[in-house]
Order: structure tokens, then sequence, then C-alpha cells
DNA sequence: ATTTCCGTGGAAATATAATTCCGCTAATAT
DNA sequence: ATATTAGCGGAATTATATTTCCACGGAAAT
């Protein structure tokens, strides 16, 4: 008695759909209650079906994770380096490049703002939600590299930016309210202090450099030079 | 065979010895581990005991979390609404405002790190860290608006000021490495955008003015009136 | 001294989540 | 039709964390 060859088409696809049922109720649990508080026992509830029958189809935790962290990429697609110059295809000027970068940092956040917060939470528990929000960063960081890519910053205001541009933050200034535009405006504003043309630096580059240099360059004693003698001049 | 009265002197010590033992053990996972990751057991091997010796001092686990939690209050000292007001006793100009509320906040974040940390990672799944963070949060609160009380500022500027300030940008600005007086005098410079006088209004109060007004006031078209106004005259 | 009291901790009991076993059934090939 | 294959899932098993029990021994009172 030889191994008979089995091609399984009918069955292939009832199998293929307890696989998606499987991957849906998960990502829904997730969404709900976290990543990390999701057991095997709750997705087999939610879906319908027999704890065992999870385990057939992804042995592994990491493995049901991995399937749903491609779905859950798919779904929210985020920026991403090879994609970050073609974003700006076409605009030159500075402001433009800047509202721009808000634009879509803005959106991508509040798009993915719930499954961002549950992979943040739990991403020192799990290992591939942290490499998921390591790609997310990058990504950003892409962004505003190349939304900023000729301007020559000095590293701490690029890093500042990229401070600034992160998800942690974003969900911080969501505390301020209002709608899309304002928060998007707000944020523009606080970004595009940094560092304008090399002659008459941005304020904030200027800041950045009186901050960073030993000795106060202009008005010393007061705080904030730079600003200062912008907004009085 | 009634009971007697028992004063306890010497018994007392040793006894009091193992709950402080107790709580140095868990204070101690708590930093190595988090919090949720740290069960009774750990707690009893880490103090070298027994495992229902540590319920006996403490028979749930929020009554050790609370012990440890006033111990680690203690420690980190941070900012409370009723010290506010003391933190700026004397000083009066804007500028010096701020750069107090700089100095305190770095300085209180960067000695309490590891431990905002901690309770912000496990906030969402221990009841008692959450109040821990939302009292901290409320300190905070309380420091910055004692420090711009006398500039009554819109609504939404007092809460950009609020988002800036708070742990998690804090943490976001750390990756732009620098020593303290940089790091201190880059925070106060944001803040220090926020909200001048009334009539010249600061930076940002002007932008977000701009910003939430319906149609741009004088430089229409342009992405950053305010700050690019005040940089070219 | 001796009786009473109580903190201690090893061990057992309990709870819950993770994983495997195995008989059932429906799909497939001949 | 019938033998064969493979997905399925209830139930059993294992693993781990939580909680309780209780005998022991040293401290405190008389």
């Amino acid at each position: 008695m030889d191994r008979r060859s089995y091609r399984m088409t009918r069955r292939a696809r009832t199998q293929d759909d307890t696989r998606q049922r499987i991957i849906h109720a998960t990502m829904q649990l997730h969404d709900e209650q976290g990543v990390a508080a999701t057991s095997f026992v709750d997705v087999a509830k939610r879906a319908g079906i027999g704890a065992a029958t999870v385990y057939r189809h992804f042995p592994t935790v990491d493995s049901l994770v991995m399937a749903c962290g491609a779905h859950v990429w798919k779904e929210m697609d985020p920026p991403v380096p090879a994609r970050a110059a073609a974003m700006f295809e076409g605009i030159d000027k500075r402001e433009d490049r800047l509202r721009r970068l808000v634009e879509e940092l803005d959106s991508f956040y509040r798009r993915s703002s719930l499954r961002l917060a549950r992979a943040s939470a739990d991403r020192h528990l799990v290992r591939q939600l942290d490499e998921f929000m390591g790609a997310v960063e990058q990504g950003v960081e892409a962004l505003v590299r190349e939304a900023v890519k000729d301007q020559a910053l000095p590293n701490p205001v690029f890093q500042l930016l990229i401070a600034l541009t992160d998800f942690p933050v974003w969900t911080s200034m969501q505390r301020i309210g209002g709608d899309e535009r304002e928060r998007q405006g707000l944020l523009a504003g606080l970004l595009g202090i940094g560092g304008d043309e090399r002659e008459r630096q941005g304020l904030l580059a200027g800041l950045l450099g009186w901050v960073v240099s030993d000795e106060p360059k202009q008005s010393r004693g007061s705080l904030q030079p730079v600003i200062g003698q912008a907004a009085q001049r």
C-alpha cells in the first residue's frame, strides 16, 4: 500500500478558510484586549473551533503573530524607506515638503493608532511586535530624512525632528484635540521651526546652535536669544 | 484560658525586618524585569524566604504593589500640586520660570526614568501603576500650570505645553543625546515658543491662532505665517 | 520553667494557560 | 463502492503560577 497522491481541491479551500478565520479572530482579539493578553484558547473560542486546530495551523505563537503581523502591515500600509522618495515627487519648496510630511504622518498615525498603541504596549513582551515597531520607526525616519534631505541639518536637529515625529509624541499631542487640519498645522509649525536655509538658520536650529555651543551668541542673559531676537526684530 | 496580652518587642523587630526584605526584593525585581512579570514566588526566592511568608505580610498583590509604590514615590519625590507654587518662589520673569520648570522636570524624569518606564509599560495591566502615573501626570501638570500662571494662555496652547512636557515626549527626546544643559536648553526653547505677552503673542501661540482660526491672517499661502514673518522682519 | 502565642516555610491544593492525543468524519483516489 | 488520507476538536496531559494548610520552633508571658 503505497501513498496515494492527493490533490486536495475542495478540501484545501475549507482548510484555507479555517486559517483565515483564525487570523481574523486573532486580529480582532489583539485589537480588543491586546496582543500579550490573547491566548490560543481565546482565539479558538472566538473563531468557533477547537484549540487543537489552531495549533495545527500555527504550531507556535510566533507563527501566528507573524501571520497576523503580515495582515496588519498590509492594512496599515506604513511608510517604507523604498517609497519615501516617491512621496515627495515634484515637491520642492521646503514648506510644502514639510506639509506633505506632516500630512502623511498624521494620517498614518491616525488610521493606525489603535494597533500602534497595542504594539507599543507589548513590544517588550513579544519580539515580533518590537521588530514591527522598529520597522515602522525606520519608515518614519526615512520619510523625515527625505522631507529635509536638501537642508543639511546638523545631526542633533535631525534627531529632534525624529523625536518630534514619533508615535509616542503624536499620541501625547492628541490631548490637544482639534480637527485634522489644526493638528497637522500645529505639528508642521513645530517642525518648521527646525532649520531653514543655512544663512538665516531656522529658529530651532539657531536655538540649538546656541544651546550646544558653549557661550551665548548675542543676547546673553536671555534664555531664548534666537527666538527673542526673531520675535522683536 | 483567656488570651494573654502580647507586646512583642524583639519579635516585632524581626518581623518588620522580613517585611522590609520583601519590599526591597520586590522593588529590585520590578526594576529588573518589570512589575507585571514579577510573581510572588520570584519575590520569595529573591528575599530568601518562603512564598507563604510573603502572603502573610501581603495578602493581595495590591497590598504589595501599594507598599512598594509608597517607597518608590518617596524615593523619586515627584512634583506634587501642593508644592508646585513653592518651586517658583520668588521667580518672576517668564524665562526664568520656564527655565525652572524645565530644570525641575528634566531632573525628575532623569532620576526616575527607569521606574517611570516600568510603570508606563504595565500601567494598562496593574491598576495601581495607572493611578501612580496619573498622579505623576497631575503633579507635572500643576508644575506647568504654575510656571505659566500669569500668562493667560489659550487652552490649546496650554494643552500643547502639557503634551510636550510629559514623560513619553521626554523619553523620545532622549535620543538626541547631549548633556543635561543641552537637553534642558532645547526643551526650554521648545516650550518658550508657546505664548509670550498677549499683545505680541509668542510664536507658537500665534501659529496656533492661525491654525485654529479658519483663515490665514496675513501671509496667506505660506504655511508658517507667524514664524516666517517673525524671522524675516 | 512552662504554657501560650504566632511568624515561618515546606508541601499540598487549586487555578489557569499551553500542549498533545486520538477517535471521528468528510474528502479523495481507485 | 470502498479503502485511504488528513483536517478537526473534545478530552486528557503537562506546565506554571496562585493560594492555602499545617506542623514546627522560637519568642513572650506568667
